[in-house]
RNA sequence: GCCCUCGUGGUGAAAUUGGUAGACACAAAGGACUUAAAAUCCUUGCCGCUUGCGGAGUGCCAGUUCGAGUCUGGCCGAGGGCACCA
């Protein structure tokens, strides 16, 4: 007997797969299609055990289907522009693209030496012209639709990357990439018009019923819909200026209004800009940082102007006019009514101003003397306080009646909002997709026409300058359209653009002319299941979902609406983590144990190693694991199979370098195994008893990865495996020839294929197995077994077992039970109240 | 603060969706084989007493039910998301 030699027996069939062109997939309408899609990698060096996973978890579901018939497409392409290639490159002295097309070949023949079924005939990169020469296309489609606008607006600004990052890539004020803290800068700036889809993209979350309610629930909070009150407050004062316009969700609590606050960007500003005073409150104001987050932190402070605002409700309560460092101009018209009784941030600033807070809604519980005291009330109750709105139920009808009577009176109208806010596209970096636009003289805008497609990104640019090289090549910059000398934009497109229509691009991705075809469309659209990180659960999807209604929009002949039909949140890879003495991160290589418990330095063994909590694998923390390594060491079936062991698919996995062995034993075990049958079968054949629970068991197997194959759940099925083996294992032990050995055996072997296909492919080959590779049929007489086993309880609590006839009627049963010693002690010692049959499950006696 | 998710042995986890809690695996301990080690195989969730049996037991407290890990209400804890969003 030979071991298993994982390095020669994966190589053959990745080999064979690859000259048999298995994976490889063309539209056919009369088969059912099946799109399995994992989100495609940034081509940052190599594989890291993310990807192991992501791809194993999409490699089984794509094999599954494919056994079951489905035309299956499983494609995969590069998420190749970016900043790593530019920092690469000014770190190393490299050319970006050389950099990323040998990042992107390395990993290609890491992910084929995994054995995943990828349709590598329909492989992209965002980065070659072939790609992004449609993705100028579309965005000047967009264009035309009025969904693409030019705007000089605030932006967030990362002083370390030198560049624009959208409000969601601003995390805890931060860089998402660099994590410097951001500043804020105006520039000119592209923006696709998300906004305009706010409603639909949050209503159609709804119809995602595949689609994992966390994911949908962090969608609706971002788009954030909110219905209130549109309010014109009358201004008194020296200025020009006569109203200002509010948003506000409470306008109910009008009565307890006792100031108005507006952003130190609102247009009000404008008259206020000589006056020293107010200069020194927006310096103050840009001290504590413009970020939200920042401003969160930072205490409320305000600017009193010369002007009053009127009460709409009540002409003769006047209140005071602030600028007020917690207002922002971004959402609603920057400028809130304050009603400090009723809003901690409205309370905290009436406190420090010394302002009225007057209390006009009561809880429940309380009398109408209540006031407010140490906090906002912001729960529900009845309106007091209030003249003519006394008495109304906060907050659902004194919203509804209030808005009611300030439309009446034209003092206010019925508004939705949403905190949604425009995607903003423009990059001030290189290694992107330039965007094709140019400015004529007069800086007015011209489209590059279609013959000028694509604008090349130059190559052999000069990178190592601050700010955006692109700026920097007037030869490129320089451009004649139509007979006029135009100057270029030199922006380029956020690569979260590039990845919100690949998907589309993988059903066509040969084709020359257009983006994508619609009959491609028609056929492989949506993606059936999209497999991820759910750290793209806002971003990556929500702009995906956007450019499929941008696409849409007055284009009749598109009809999917929703991308991806189902998706699936795959958890991260952990690690424990190691630090010495100094408090200096250690990699797993660098420490040793004899115990599984204590940890030693390699260099250094009588220095302990500090056992620090379980991690997302990451560089940083040095607690990584290095996938070729294993695969190395292990082979590919042995990675798939550790990989998807233990923990269910949506949750975070441990690694564990005993796990992994376990694994690799698994695979060899089960080998062996196979060559005991190859044996066995090579006997006379034989028949007994046994051949039933052969069937039983080879049944009941296949429907268990079966149905756990259909929810994800993965460590079901390694589970079952290692029953499998188990149950087989025995039987081989017999040496008989059952009749039925082989055909069922053979039947394991397929469905454990899309979990470890190589050695399933080759125990099939060695058992001379020479049908196509179908998923085997199950036959449900076999799901249940002839002899049941009754729970006998007392009282609802388990006192016995007994092993009688399916399908055993009440009375049969008390015959057979009513002799046993146990069940006779109980029912001598108390009085039968009634027994409680559940057929082929249990039996309970209520004795009391 | 609000929203979401989750609490089961030393660990990762199963549990046919209300019906035998802890499948399967890791670790640890004990045992078998071996001159010995490695490998392999077997046993072990906890607390009692002698095999066997009894008791408690799925974060805590109630409730519904013949019967609750599963359903309902309240509390506690962990993780994630959002936020001066008016």
């Amino acid at each position: 007997m030979n071991r298993f030699n994982f390095k020669d027996i994966e190589n053959k069939w990745q080999k064979l797969w690859e000259q048999k062109k298995v994976h490889i997939s063309k539209k056919d309408t009369n088969k059912k299609k099946f799109y399995c899609l994992e989100m495609f990698p940034y081509p940052s060096g190599k594989i890291h055990m993310g990807h192991v996973r992501n791809y194993t978890i999409g490699d089984v579901l794509s094999r599954y289907k494919t056994l079951k018939g489905y035309n299956v497409l499983h494609p995969m392409g590069w998420d190749s522009f970016g900043m790593p290639a530019e920092n690469a490159a000014k770190q190393n002295n490299l050319n970006p693209k050389t950099w990323t097309e040998s990042n992107i070949k390395t990993m290609k023949s890491q992910l084929k030496q995994l054995g995943l079924s990828i349709d590598w005939d329909r492989e992209i990169s965002t980065c070659s012209a072939d790609y992004y020469k449609h993705q100028q296309k579309l965005f000047l489609e967009l264009y035309d639709k009025g969904l693409v606008y030019r705007k000089e607006s605030y932006v967030n600004w990362d002083p370390i990357d030198k560049t624009v990052l959208a409000n969601e890539q601003v995390i805890d004020g931060k860089g998402w990439r660099s994590g410097a803290v951001v500043e804020r800068k105006k520039l000119n700036q592209w923006f696709f018009k998300i906004s305009k889809f706010s409603d639909e993209l949050l209503r159609d979350l709804d119809s995602l019923n595949e689609w994992p309610e966390k994911v949908k629930t962090m969608q609706k909070n971002w788009i954030g819909k909110s219905l209130g009150c549109e309010i014109n407050f009358k201004i008194e004062g020296s200025k020009e200026i006569d109203l200002i316009r509010c948003f506000t969700t409470r306008p109910d609590t009008l009565f307890g209004f006792s100031f108005l606050a507006v952003s130190i960007d609102h247009p009000l500003s404008k008259y206020y800009e000589d006056n020293a005073e107010f200069k020194n409150f927006k310096k103050e104001c840009s001290k504590t940082g413009t970020t939200e987050e920042s401003i969160a932190q930072a205490t409320k402070i305000g600017f009193k102007t010369d002007l009053l605002a009127i009460n709409p409700l009540d002409n003769l309560i006047k209140v005071p006019v602030y600028f007020a460092n917690f207002v922002l101009m971004d959402y609603g018209f920057g400028a809130v009514f304050g009603c400090p009784a009723h809003d901690q941030r409205d309370f905290d600033f009436a406190k420090k101003y010394k302002l009225k807070i007057k209390t006009v809604v009561k809880p429940d519980n309380e009398d109408d003397n209540f006031t407010v005291k140490d906090e906002a009330y912001s729960g529900p109750g009845t309106l007091i306080n209030s003249k003519f709105l006394d008495g109304l139920k906060a907050p659902d009808q004194s919203i509804r009646e209030t808005i009611k009577f300030l439309e009446n009176k034209n003092l206010g109208e019925k508004k939705i909002n949403y905190r949604l806010k425009d995607w903003g596209v423009s990059r001030q970096r290189y290694w992107g997709c330039p965007i094709p636009i140019a400015y004529d003289e007069n800086n007015d805008i011209i489209k590059i026409p279609e013959n000028q497609l694509p604008v090349k990104l130059p190559e052999n640019v000069n990178i190592n300058v601050n700010g955006n090289p692109l700026d920097t090549q007037d030869d490129w910059k320089k451009v004649t359209i139509n007979g006029k000398i135009c100057s270029r934009e030199t922006d380029t497109l956020d690569t979260f653009v590039d990845s919100s229509w690949y998907f589309l691009r993988f059903c066509s991705a040969n084709n020359k002319s257009l983006a994508f075809d619609k009959s491609d469309l028609d056929y492989w659209m949506p993606v059936d299941q999209y497999i991820g990180g759910v750290e793209h659960a806002i971003l990556h999807l929500l702009y995906s979902r956007f450019f499929m209604r941008a696409i849409n929009l007055n284009n009749p002949g598109v009809k999917i609406v929703e991308p991806f039909k189902g998706l699936f949140t795959q958890g991260m890879v952990c690690h424990e983590t190691y630090k010495d003495s100094n408090d200096n991160w250690l990699s797993p290589d660098e420490i040793f144990s004899e115990n599984g418990r204590e940890y030693f330095l390699k260099k250094d063994p009588k220095q302990k190693v500090r056992i620090g909590p379980s991690e997302s694998m990451s560089k940083s923390k040095r607690n990584t694991i290095d996938p070729q390594n294993i695969i190395n060491l292990y082979g590919a079936d042995a990675v798939r199979f550790f990989i998807l062991a233990d923990s269910p698919p949506e949750r975070d996995v441990q690694w564990s370098d005993e796990g992994m062995i376990s694994a690799y034993k698994f695979i060899q075990k089960f080998w062996l195994l196979n060559e005991q049958i190859l044996e066995i079968t090579k006997k006379k054949s034989h028949s007994d008893d046994k051949e039933k629970e052969i069937d039983i068991f080879t049944n009941q197997s296949i429907y268990k990865i079966n149905q756990a194959l259909d929810k994800f759940r993965y460590n079901v099925i390694i589970a079952t495996c290692h029953e499998i083996y188990s149950f087989f294992k025995k039987i081989s032990e017999n040496k008989k020839n059952y009749k039925n050995l082989k055909k069922n055996f053979e039947k394991i072997l397929l469905v454990m294929m899309p979990i470890i296909p190589h050695i399933s492919s080759e125990c099939l080959d060695k058992l001379n197995y020479n049908e196509n590779f179908r998923w085997p049929e199950v036959d449900l007489k076999y799901l249940q077994n002839e002899n049941n086993n009754i729970v006998i309880q007392v009282n609802g609590k388990k006192r016995g077992l007994v092993s009688v006839q399916k399908n055993i009627e009440e009375n049969d049963l008390i015959k057979v039970i009513k002799d046993k010693e146990l069940i006779k002690n109980y029912l001598n010692n108390g009085n039968l109240l009634k027994t409680i049959y559940i057929k082929n499950k249990l039996i309970n006696y209520i004795i009391k």
